[in-house]
DNA sequence: TAAGGTAGAGAACGAGCGTTCTCCACGGCA
DNA sequence: TGCCGTGGAGAACGCTCGTTCTCTACCTTA
């Protein structure tokens, strides 16, 4: 049904954003049956139960996130402004003031000790970005230690715009990142 | 009171311990006072509840891991060495199976959006660690944006190192850092 | 020994949660 | 028009949690 899919988005929207923001056990389900605009029924009947809700939306931010930062990727002319494209993602997506870093780490941070299937989930996502890192990297004919790197500069940065509330990791991670890709020519 | 005084302790331990293996919302004052072998009362007359004693915990494990790190730092001779030591540290840290990465971040991740306090120890824990690694940089004679490199690596392998379960990670940003420290000789 | 105070064990309480159930209004169809 | 099924609103349920209260045993001291 139409209506069903619509309300099933409109479900993992409110969600994502919830649960981003506030971290998911600070989120009801209440709260998110009125922020979606649904019954508690239809909630129920879409989803099975908040643990589902909770995998379904960071496997759902993990494809929006590869979309958005490949946009930025593609943009770029060059191998090497390709991957340094990616902290230009970051510096922009930290702009907003309701940027709390990384949803896969945040959700490790809380559920992964309670929640195999949380920890499966970001553990393919941190592969996924790496996997992503190394080949734009290895596409500059760089060796692999140094997609490792900026991986890392790029986690980092992650977690440190979020609590200082500044784009500034963003920018001192991709200042570190040209340096590696300078160095290693 | 001397008995005071170890009951504090003990509970501070197993508080620390426990928020930090499973995350602070997972963990009862019930099992919290089980672990710590006090009664409810008294880790209520010692304690103004539970965001009070997740607070005390961060202050303290703070101090630890200071106290640990710089432990690695002072054994290095050369100031290079000193600043790759945190690197060793990492590495050993998380060779014990029940490492689960920076109890800032993962604190951060889990209380920071309902906690003004937690977010304030946290960014405190982190301008710390920044400034200990802007210390020891300097020391080198390096500019200061190869210690905002070196630490958003040690950022990012923290939380890898943890979701990888691996000490793989501390070994690529040791790796980097000295690359980066020794091309800026 | 008797009294009083202290501390532990754990019951109790109130709130909030995830989940299910009840009730009712409404719309399609014979 | 009368019936049935669908879906929404929100009450209800069972559970867990943080916190407080009650009761009792024991230790101290006069």
């Amino acid at each position: 049904m139409t209506t069903d899919t619509k309300a099933r988005e409109r479900v993992l929207e409110a969600a994502d954003r919830l649960f981003y923001a506030k971290s998911a056990h600070a989120v009801g389900m209440d709260e998110l049956r009125a922020e979606a605009g649904v019954s508690l029924k239809k909630l129920y009947s879409l989803f099975d139960g908040k643990d589902a809700l909770v995998e379904e939306v960071l496997r759902r931010r993990e494809e929006a996130i590869t979309a958005a930062t490949m946009k930025y990727v593609l943009r770029a002319s060059t191998p090497e402004e390709q991957v340094l494209a990616v902290f230009d993602w970051m510096a922009d997506s930290s702009g907003t003031t309701d940027f709390r870093g990384c949803a896969f780490i945040n959700s490790y941070a809380e559920l992964g000790p309670s929640s195999e299937r949380v920890t499966a989930v970001v553990r393919h996502q941190k592969s996924g970005v790496r996997g992503a890192i190394a080949a734009l990297v290895a596409a500059t004919g760089r060796p692999e230690w140094v997609a490792d790197a900026i991986f890392l500069l790029f986690e980092g940065a992650m977690t440190n715009t979020a609590i200082t509330v500044s784009s500034e990791p963003a920018r001192q991670a991709q200042t570190a990142a040209r340096f590696l890709l300078e160095k290693t020519a």
